[in-house]
DNA sequence: GACTGTGAAGCCATTCACAGCT
DNA sequence: AGCTGTGAATGGCTTCACAGTC
């Protein structure tokens, strides 16, 4: 396998892939197929095959996949070997439901700080933590090694609080305000814009 | 303008225009260019022009586009001149705060029914709703002409749930399941799987 | 001089098709 | 025979570069 670039689709893949691995080890399936793969999660053969290229050889040919195996390699691939602690800041109805939400848990992400800036919020309970005022946030980064932020604050403040945690160390972000944001080099950045995902269906409802 | 295949990507970034022309709007620009826009969302201007450009002449050559004009078309393209209805099943965390969540509003959804299996929460208060059974499903559909659904159910319901929508007549959904759902053809399905994002992300930090 | 609209070129991702292995 | 791994072919999106317009 020569090096390469790997396409930011073929990562979202693999996300995927680990997910349906870990449905398959759960039921005790023990060997697997691109074209297995292929079919649960609504890709083609080929592709499973292209993206698992990247990073290796996994598969016996004439054979398949083992689950175990495969399963642990994408995990380690991914990064989620170990458990990653995360900041979310802007406690509101959907920083409080991700703060809560299981789908993170379950895959190794694990919030150990919720911070808003309203005093109002400051020491209710949220989970099994305490909202606690924007000033801790340096603590709470360093504190537990926090290499990644959630942003959940309303739009115009998206920026000044994504500064301020690349300013305590924090690495990549996940940022749901519907903003260009930007952020150094060094860090990564991602946007997740909900209301983009209804409005591509009403687009495609009114053609 | 040639009739051709207009990219995914085109019409997500013609959500992302439409959202900073609204914000030009109410600054009272009245005329911007496609180097404007450009650096406001974070694309290439010529990336700004191809993309408009799919659907007509908006601009004038050596001046620009008018704001107000453009964004009214921009609008129109994605179908959002009208209020959309819109069901949501699934009263948990995600789905609570999705039912409350201002973005979708302010861009002219309104969600006219909650709906959620455990009979716990039936006839809870949700913002200016109240939780209903899975079986006023037909009736809030078919009353209020409800033509999208937003999937916010543990894993191993979302086909069913999906199955359901689709038989009373919706034909967009927003599924926030991460598992592999089918439609049949005339029905759009957009999944937004919270957690890849987030493995994108530990997967940049881990390489 | 400034900016749009667009064919052509360049680039990137996916699919094909088959050699290689069990 | 069955399935992987991969170079080659294809298809699609983005960038370039410039003619057209004000």
């Amino acid at each position: 396998m020569k090096i390469q670039k790997i396409p930011e689709a073929s990562i979202v893949r693999m996300s995927v892939y680990s997910r349906y691995l870990s449905r398959l080890d759960q039921k005790g399936i023990v060997t697997t197929s691109s074209g297995e793969i292929a079919d649960g999660v609504g890709v083609s053969p080929a592709q499973v095959r292209k993206d698992l290229a990247y990073f290796g050889e996994f598969g016996t040919r004439g054979v398949g996949y083992n689950v175990k195996d495969l399963h642990h390699h994408v995990l380690k691939i991914l990064g989620l070997t170990n458990e990653w602690p995360v900041v979310l800041v802007g406690a509101g109805n959907l920083g409080t439901a991700l703060c809560v939400y299981r789908g993170f848990r379950e895959r190794g992400f694990k919030i150990v700080g919720v911070l808003d800036s309203d005093p109002k919020k400051h020491g209710q309970p949220l989970g099994d933590l305490v909202i606690l005022p924007m000033d801790k946030m340096e603590e709470i980064i360093k504190e537990n090694d926090v290499k990644m932020g959630i942003v959940t604050v309303p739009s115009d403040f998206a920026q000044d609080i994504v500064n301020l945690l690349v300013k305590y160390g924090v690495k990549a972000i996940l940022n749901f305000a519907p903003r260009a944001i930007t952020v150094p080099e060094d860090v990564e950045l991602r946007n997740v814009d909900l209301a983009v995902n209804l409005e591509v269906l009403t687009f495609k409802l009114s053609s």
